[in-house]
DNA sequence: AGCACGCCGACT
DNA sequence: GTCGGCGTGCTC
């Protein structure tokens, strides 16, 4: 009676699993997580072993015919997120498992075509254009892979010609599956082979008389005769001024064996970090401490907690607290942040806390260094890995912790195939390994507080912004020569409240004749920062770059009267389209409430704030920090360095500005246009603005020297503008909410996403029809009454990378239900996308 | 009729 | 990803 496996083959287009046996000597070896080599149809291809099953789905199997890795690559509980994940966004089973292998270990099946003799003859008798290019080019380069052809015949359908070539018996074809393309770096070790008597009497015969290459040998053995353990070649090279040649001479004798040692690729080699002392924590981190200690005790009941802290309140020193009691237990934790390259300083203080134990994922390590970091943490030599979303599929064995920090990023959404929201994944992990979860920001996401006020989540707060220990303050006071604005906090920790924030109405500028992009408020402020060598910040939302249209007079935006979404402006024709539904018109001469003429597209960025301020300020030293200045590696940290070294003073940014950067001396925050954002026409585009704008007021007066905010807008009363200016989460919450039920939108209803793409704008637009009328049939078929359908239309960014977009929403209960089962094939499907953008 | 090509479904 | 089966449209 064989064993029975189920295998998920690595085949991205296929969704189901497969049953195989096992034969041979592979009997017994083969275990659940195990990465190996099957038959599938005419291929060989890859797959993971999910389960052992007793009965076989088919009366014939094939066989497993090989083992590629020794270790199990996926963990038992990695297989079950992985099946959630496949399960929650429509996505492939094997297409999940992928995204748990580093980089390089996952090969695809692929073919070798081959030329066969007589082909100067069939070049000339070949029927179609495309087979004649797949004959040149086996001609001229030799046999090829199907991946080396895709590259250089792009956008044809060469594989249908060379199946006709293959028929015809010009062209053959061969099946290949690669193997892994990183491997575990190794380094050559020897040790001595023969006793130390046999090698001390061998001494005078193992070279020439006299020459060199005696003394080197020599020198060898008598290094080796010292070191009872194998030991790495350069230190015997370096100790003896032997070389590899010399070794393999003395192996050959019998003297010696040469080895191999696994070695690590570590990108943190060489950083030496101070352990450092956990400070004593406040009242209200340690009210937090204790409910997320409980769950450790497994009192959390499955649920995760939704640590709601303003900037500066401690939620870090809670993290490290719940990090210090995973390792206590001996158990892993996985630590989630948006960005490295913008978190530096939170990164730091997990490698300062614990040293050695520490291993960091980011978009800089070479596959190499990202496949040891998977293996030691496999491996158990890491206890804790810190990094962006790919860090969930850590294979920790023994996983007690997840971290999300900063939840309410969008970059926890991978907004490419396959699409998964790493903050769910990490929430359904937590609880599939009984973990403690915690998710921490300033400004969360509405749909978690959701939950958490369903008591579906904890919640925890810190209201307070505690922004360092009395001792560094009263010093930074001293230095500054200022009376501090902090008041004390308990007994260790100073407080200081957020900035005050000042709303300017860029309508009443215009009206006093002011035609800049900055207020005069915001003018004076920066002026005066810069006169008292202090720093200041000026924010755009690069989001809102879409050209909208508005009346500079009275500040209406031209809206869709079937969708109320702002219209977009589109330069080449002058007309302003709806996004949603596809209406359109002509832009208007002038205003339809107050008729004012003055009614045009909006649209900055930073080069022009930049050419303002040092058009004002001569004197000022600007620094650029957006997607511009930052595509060099490196640049980040750079553009920081040069800021808090205050070689600049003026720092002009985007959203990354708004990241959870500790910026000292930053007195002034101006936030040239806050609106902006609010016109994308996404159902969370309010959100999304609320966010940035309360992220970046907390980036002032964070030292003594305090620090106040000047927020520019043509909506002074709106909610979103109110809200983020008095530095209240729950007033915004509360209207949000209120419109989201109103509008049925998340955490009302769930969404999905299908969005085609096409060179031809026409083709689109039918593809769109067509399975938006599908969509309907089936809605109607299984009574989805409670699911509405928004479109089809052109997506709001309707062209990307020479691609029309078009999309369809469905909205409802459990929208996903109704295509789960289904085939859509060529459409991007999302469920729950952060933006509909 | 014979061939190429596109589409669809199966692959354990 | 490959393959076979099928329908369509072109050429002989």
């Amino acid at each position: 009676m064989p064993t029975y496996l189920e295998i998920a083959v690595n085949v991205p287009q296929v969704a189901g699993v497969f049953h195989y046996h096992l034969e041979g000597e592979l009997e017994g070896e083969i275990q659940v997580g195990h990465l190996v080599e099957v038959p599938f149809g005419n291929q060989q291809v890859q797959g993971v072993v999910l389960r052992y099953v007793d009965k076989p789905s088919v009366a014939e199997t094939r066989p497993v015919t090989g083992l590629i890795d020794s270790q199990v690559v996926l963990t038992h509980s990695q297989i079950q997120l992985a099946e959630h994940l496949a399960h929650a966004t429509l996505t492939p089973l094997a297409t999940c498992i992928g995204l748990m292998l580093p980089p390089g270990i996952g090969q695809q099946a692929d073919s070798l075509y081959t030329l066969q003799l007589k082909s100067t003859l069939a070049t000339k008798t070949a029927a179609s254009e495309t087979q004649k290019r797949v004959l040149g080019l086996l001609e001229q380069r030799g046999p090829l892979r199907g991946r080396q052809i895709d590259r250089a015949l792009p956008r044809t359908n060469w594989r249908a010609a060379a199946r006709a070539l293959i028929r015809r018996g010009l062209v053959t074809s061969q099946p290949v599956l690669q193997p892994p393309s990183v491997r575990p770096k190794t380094v050559r070790t020897v040790r001595l082979a023969a006793t130390p008597a046999v090698v001390e009497a061998s001494l005078p015969e193992v070279g020439k008389a006299g020459s060199a290459a005696l003394e080197r040998r020599q020198a060898i053995l008598r290094y080796l005769l010292s070191e009872p353990e194998p030991v790495e070649v350069p230190w015997v090279y370096a100790e003896s001024g032997g070389n590899l040649s010399d070794l393999r001479k003395l192996e050959q004798i019998g003297l010696v064996r040469l080895g191999e040692r696994e070695i690590w690729r570590d990108a943190l080699e060489g950083i030496d970090f101070q352990p450092v002392e956990a400070p004593v924590l406040t009242q209200d981190q340690r009210t937090c401490w204790q409910a997320i200690e409980a769950g450790f005790e497994g009192l959390a009941n499955g649920k995760p907690y939704l640590l709601h802290g303003v900037t500066g309140s401690g939620k870090t020193e809670i993290y490290l607290q719940a990090v210090k009691a995973t390792l206590q237990r001996g158990m892993q934790a996985i630590i989630m942040v948006p960005e490295i390259a913008l978190t530096p300083q939170t990164v730091r203080r997990f490698m300062v806390r614990f040293p050695g134990q520490v291993g960091l994922i980011h978009s800089g390590l070479s596959p190499g260094e990202r496949y040891d970091t998977w293996r030691r943490a496999r491996a158990g030599e890491l206890s804790v890995v810190v990094g962006p979303r790919s860090a969930l599929f850590t294979p920790f064995v023994h996983l007690g912790l997840i971290v999300v920090d900063e939840c309410h990023d969008d970059s926890y959404y991978q907004s490419d195939p396959p699409f998964y929201d790493a903050r769910e994944a990490a929430v359904a992990y937590a609880q599939l390994t009984r973990s403690v979860c915690v998710l921490g920001s300033a400004t969360p996401d509405l749909s978690s507080t959701y939950l958490a006020q369903q008591g579906k989540w904890h919640y925890l707060e810190l209201p307070a912004r505690i922004l360092a220990h009395r001792q560094v303050i009263q010093a930074q006071a001293k230095k500054y020569e200022l009376a501090s604005r902090f008041r004390p906090y308990e007994e260790q920790a100073e407080t200081i409240d957020l900035p005050p924030v000042e709303i300017i109405d860029m309508r009443q500028e215009l009206k006093a004749g002011n035609r800049s992009i900055f207020s005069r408020a915001l003018h004076s402020a920066l002026g005066e920062t810069l006169a008292s060598g202090q720093q200041g910040i000026l924010f755009l939302n690069r989001r809102g770059m879409a050209t909208y249209v508005f009346c500079r007079d009275c500040g209406l935006v031209l809206k869709c009267p079937r969708c109320e979404v702002p219209l977009t402006y589109h330069a080449p024709n002058q007309a302003l389209t709806c996004h949603h539904c596809s209406y359109r018109r002509n832009m208007p001469k002038q205003c339809p409430r107050c008729h004012s003429q003055r009614i045009r597209q909006y649209g900055t960025g930073t080069e022009r704030v930049e050419a303002e301020v040092q058009a004002v300020f001569p004197a000022a030293r600007t620094l650029r920090w957006d997607y511009e200045t930052t595509r060099q590696k490196g640049a980040h940290e750079a553009i920081l360095n040069h800021f808090i070294s205050q070689q600049a003073n003026v720092l002009i940014g985007t959203q990354m500005l708004a990241k959870g950067l500790d910026l000292p001396l930053v007195t002034l925050v101006g936030v040239v246009l806050a609106d902006v954002g609010l016109n994308m026409p996404d159902y969370r585009a309010a959100e999304r603005t609320f966010q940035v704008l309360t992220q970046v007021a907390g980036r002032a007066g964070r030292s003594p020297l305090g620090g106040k905010v000047i927020l520019q807008t043509f909506h002074p009363d709106h909610y979103v503008i109110q809200s983020a200016a008095g530095h209240s989460y729950k007033d915004f919450y509360q209207k949000e909410l209120a419109y989201r039920r109103q509008l049925a939108y998340p955490p009302y209803t769930q969404l999905v996403r299908l969005e085609y793409r096409h060179r031809d704008p026409l083709i689109a637009e039918q593809q769109a029809n067509q399975l938006a009328a599908q969509l309907h049939t089936w809605m109607k078929a299984e009574g989805y009454r409670a699911t509405t359908m928004v479109g089809p239309a052109p997506c709001f960014f309707t062209r990307l990378a020479g691609l029309y977009r078009w999309q369809v929403i469905l909205r409802g209960p459990d929208p996903a239900s109704l295509l789960r089962g289904r085939t859509i094939s060529d459409w991007r499907i999302e469920v729950n996308p952060p933006s509909l953008l």
